[in-house]
DNA sequence: AAGCGTTATTTCCATAAAGATATAACGAAA
DNA sequence: TTTCGTTATATCTTTATGGAAATAACGCTT
């Protein structure tokens, strides 16, 4: 038996916007408060992690994260509420998505059978 | 404005199966009779080819190929009847995919404007 | 037996992607 | 003004990926 696997992502004017892995990423930030420490918590390098979110900001008309560096904590990075929209926006249209494909893969495996 | 964009995948019991890249190399083997002239016409190594020929095969309960090596004009890579189906169920899925996406970016928009 | 145009496979090299490391900048708090 | 934990950024190294090229194997044809 086959399975259909798919992967989605919104692109901006200027390239990808948001994918599975950023909105993993912005998940992790919500989390941890800071970017350095949600980059962390994902195994993921830090310039890694801020280049995503600065492809991120680039690629979208309102901002996702907002950045205070310096400050008495030294600083953070949080998820804006248009951002928290996003990631909804995505997870939502992503399983559905899935659904979807589980559907369609009915008939598809028929053709395998005949 | 963003737009959604996707990429899916038909998987095996072992990994990948068929998928955009793929379906494209199958096409063009198609037209061209043999394996190394696909890998030519669009532009992919020899190498390359082959190892997503093999994979295919090693994860495909039926031929996807016929190879013939040797003989009157050297040989030659041919699609099986089995494999032509699976081009169109991937082609066929894969368009009601985009435009399952399509409609769902409404959705998506609308709380960009909000 | 020799020639041919394939498939099949290995080895090497170049480029790109990712990671590690180091350092600067920042600004509130003490 | 010093300290602290962030963000921001550059540089270097390592790793992974992919292409190039060379070669073997194959079997029909002549």
């Amino acid at each position: 038996m086959y399975s259909i696997k798919s992967r989605i992502w919104i692109e901006g004017q200027d390239g990808v916007f948001l994918g599975e892995g950023r909105v993993k990423l912005l998940k992790a930030i919500i989390e941890e408060g800071s970017l350095s420490k949600a980059a962390l918590s994902i195994n993921m390098s830090y310039k890694k992690a801020w280049k995503l979110i600065d492809s991120m900001n680039q690629n979208s008309k309102k901002p996702i994260v907002t950045k205070i560096t310096g400050g008495s904590n030294g600083g953070g990075t949080f998820v804006t509420d248009y951002g928290k929209q996003m990631i909804k926006n995505f997870d939502d249209v992503n399983q559905r998505c899935w659904d979807f494909l589980d559907n369609e893969l009915k008939s598809f495996n028929y053709s395998d059978e005949s």
